[in-house]
DNA sequence: TCTAAAATATGAGATTTCTCATATTATTTT
DNA sequence: AAAATAATATGAGAAATCTCATATTTTAGA
């Protein structure tokens, strides 16, 4: 595999820009933003690759990313997402002993990075910063937890609907069916077959390699149905904040 | 339902006891020692009620619990489990805004509880304390993460395995079929025929409306296939620290 | 450019798990 | 103590999902 360093670093108006839209100076006690810098990737671009501890923490202010992790038998698996406000790197930044994961841009992503060589101390003894991702963290991990006990119950039509949403590019759906089966712990062969349930009930089209959502709404529906409980949890958790 | 408040507070030389056998203090820059209590619940008894916001922040030293929560149709579901050197109430003292989920202890379990009116400010601008808990709830987060992604490719005998060992009390196991199927994401039925498939294959014996584990080595290895990827994930985050 | 490996596809029988129907105990309430 | 409610049980057919076998198409590497 060949692999263009392609990562652009935004600069001067356009930096300026994205520091406006999306000031994020709250969260520090301290003037963070001249550090900052504004890197921005393409879709498949490897934002950390796995194993390799990043030198920054990243701040997803626009687009989406996949978690990828090897295992031992040198299966690579879908972890998780990552979306618009998440952080990147915050493992690395707290804990001295973490394998790194691999993070990978599923559409273009635009991130605020914080350098650690400057900033890495500072942030692990600014109180504001270690509250607001604390909450961030509590959080997640709520999230997690209730989305665990809670997806089980449905069956793959559903969690599918849900995971062709988060990871489509606009309408066009292109995950390999493999790394698929194994994030949402199916076969193969049961992930064609309700995939082509999809596009018979003509909510999904098949053009080539690659689906086009046809009925946004109708997969919404189907994903909503297996988000309910994780979706009453965070309504009250995140309501009012 | 008759609930008599019967958590006990320990004394005196016990309390003492406790407090050097799990010394917490570096895990704050200020006197803890002095502000914290150690309660000790029984098994079944609440430790926090459901939308009751808790008066401290729990460190559990002992023991076993669960988490519960009360969605809007009235079901009752089991969200996750808590054991030894986790936090409870950490959502409570971070979030202003946060729905309470109900915790109670699945064996005898012993807490250390800190009192957030005398040490909740305080908590919130201690450094270390901040850390620790940052620390704590990214791991968290991410074995979550691992757990909800893994944990779908294995059929019901595994994770059920993996759930008798989590909730049993010594060698007795005796949850409720009805919360089981919820936190398992199975049908009733299903459950009693895998449950009756361990009592056959001799790894439990069923008295009455309890079960006895007899065998639990075959269940760790049962539990132990559904949790590999998970496990291999916390010992790269969690070794050496 | 050719070849090997990876990814995509499809069929068919076997397992797992679900739904529904219906009894039989506990437990709680009246 | 009787009645109502919740929890436990069991059977049987249907739906979801898995495994294995095998074929075709892409993609990566020599």
């Amino acid at each position: 595999m060949l692999w263009v360093k392609a990562m652009k670093k935004v600069q001067m108006k356009e930096r300026q820009q994205y520091l406006e839209k999306h000031s994020i100076s709250e969260l520090f006690s301290f003037p963070i933003e001249e550090y900052i810098e504004v890197h921005e990737y393409r879709r498949d671009e490897w934002i950390i690759r796995e194993g390799m501890r990043p030198d920054y923490l990243y701040y997803v202010i626009e687009g989406k990313a996949k978690i990828y992790m090897t295992y031992q038998n040198g299966k690579v698996s879908l972890i998780n997402f990552i979306n618009a406000r998440d952080y990147i790197g915050e493992m690395e930044l707290l804990n001295e002993v973490y394998y790194t994961k691999g993070i990978q841009a599923s559409t273009k992503t635009v991130c605020f990075a914080i350098p650690l060589h400057q900033c890495g101390k500072q942030m692990l003894e600014d109180i504001i910063f270690l509250r607001e991702l604390t909450k961030f963290l509590s959080v997640k991990a709520t999230q997690m937890a209730a989305k665990y006990s809670q997806s089980l119950a449905f069956p793959l039509e559903n969690r599918l609907a849900d995971f062709i949403l988060q990871t489509a590019d606009g309408d066009i759906y292109r995950e390999k069916h493999v790394t698929v089966c194994d994030f949402l712990g199916v076969s193969y062969r049961h992930l064609l077959h309700v995939l082509a349930k999809l596009c018979e009930k003509g909510y999904l089209h098949k053009a080539g390699r690659q689906y086009r959502i046809e009925d946004r709404e109708r997969l919404e529906q189907l994903a909503g149905v297996s988000r309910n409980g994780e979706e009453a949890l965070i309504y009250r958790v995140i309501r009012n904040e």
